[in-house]
DNA sequence: CGATGTGTTGACCGGGTTCAAACAATGTGG
DNA sequence: CCACATTGTTTGAACCCGGTCAACACATCG
């Protein structure tokens, strides 16, 4: 069974959950909220942002279904972040303290909670490794690939990638400002590694995404 | 109770767990290892490290007395990263299957764990929001500034804080070379933020600590 | 003592930001 | 349907922060 698809059984199998039908923009939790839901993405995707005083948004992670939102708000009481549908969704939503209770009778449910927590650190490790070593072409190319092997990962296709995000965004969540992205976007295409489709500038097509990945490698810094 | 006394609490009450007696210098745990241990720290300082494969060493974080070590292994089944004690330090070792087991009885032993789970993406977080928004100079006086929390936190003096980094360690951490932490140094010394004890370069000592949340907040970039 | 590791400082350079202008896509109301 | 506003994207030019390379100042230690 796909590592993705463990969450979804065993929620479904051994607790109460709230299906939630999402569109596009709608709100999944809101910052601030007291903690006391996580949410499981069971299709579509959800992206959680995180708000400064100041007004300032930040793209905090982006989930597929099989991931979880909401970890974060279990260490301080209350959500860290404000998560969106960025396309027609379902999250399954379940009580944490709910979890907690049948998770003493079926470990394998604390587990995949641990899981998905060690899965965010990891990614947040890997993306503090690609801000230190690689140059700006290179961060947007890896986050194309890990983009493109998170779907493929779920079956989902590859070859025409619908970006949800604007320019902006994508810079916001790769540490680098919109213009740097576009014209990091302009030389990914220029040789080759990316492709969009056609006049619609948020479509891209990874030729080979062997090349991108080596391409990346070829780019890490010492 | 202070917040970093519960799960030395809750372990020593309900766990059994090995004590562990380091110098600085030995290792934690090592990177690759079948994962089944987590490492409480009782006192001192461990520093974790994570290796490329090119031999390229990134420093992916500090941990401090009520700090767990470890937590990155339980998504993979291995340990993510290199564990060093940066002092003379003691560790409390506890097996993971153990906790989950004795978890089911004891529930704040489970909570505590997933505390330290989600302060750990909370540091991550408040770590990309510095790489994205502030200026050199800016990040270290903020890398200071939550050390210094993290000491007051726990009663230690803050007033002569001793830097068990090298400059080169203080900047792969914060995403910078060393020379540019060395200017930064330089600079906040220069306005009076910061005063070096004398001529022993890595003892600072922190004048006024409102003062630095004030400079970092002045800095913060739009 | 020289050797080695660490820290500071200067000069130069370059990748990415900033500011600005123009264009494309989409929507809105007359 | 078109005029117009709005939002997102691309591209150019100038600038600047931080990286790079290099020299030097200290410590500590054999």
């Amino acid at each position: 069974m796909r590592r993705w698809r463990e969450s979804l059984n065993l929620i479904e199998r051994h607790m109460p959950f709230l299906r939630r039908s999402l569109h596009a923009g709608d709100g999944v939790q809101t910052a601030g909220d007291t903690f006391d839901c996580l949410h499981l993405v069971y299709f579509g995707a959800i992206k959680t942002m995180v708000l400064a005083a100041d007004g300032y948004q930040q793209v905090a992670g982006l989930h597929l279904k099989g991931d979880w939102v909401g970890l974060d708000g279990i260490a301080t009481g209350y959500s860290a972040c404000d998560g969106y549908a960025m396309d027609t969704s379902e999250v399954w939503t379940v009580r944490y303290d709910e979890l907690l209770r049948i998770g003493e009778h079926v470990p394998e449910l604390v587990h995949v909670l641990h899981t998905a927590m060690g899965n965010q650190m990891a990614r947040d490790r890997e993306w503090r490794f690609a801000q230190a070593r690689l140059p700006a072409d290179a961060r947007l190319a890896d986050f194309l690939r890990s983009w493109a092997q998170a779907l493929a990962l779920r079956d989902m296709r590859t070859d025409d990638i619908t970006l949800r995000l604007t320019r902006a965004e994508i810079g916001n969540y790769l540490g680098m400002r919109l213009e740097t992205v576009s014209r990091s976007f302009s030389r990914l295409v220029e040789v080759g590694l990316l492709a969009f489709d056609d006049k619609r500038r948020r479509h891209v097509a990874i030729p080979d995404i062997n090349a991108l990945v080596a391409y990346v490698q070829s780019r890490i810094h010492p």
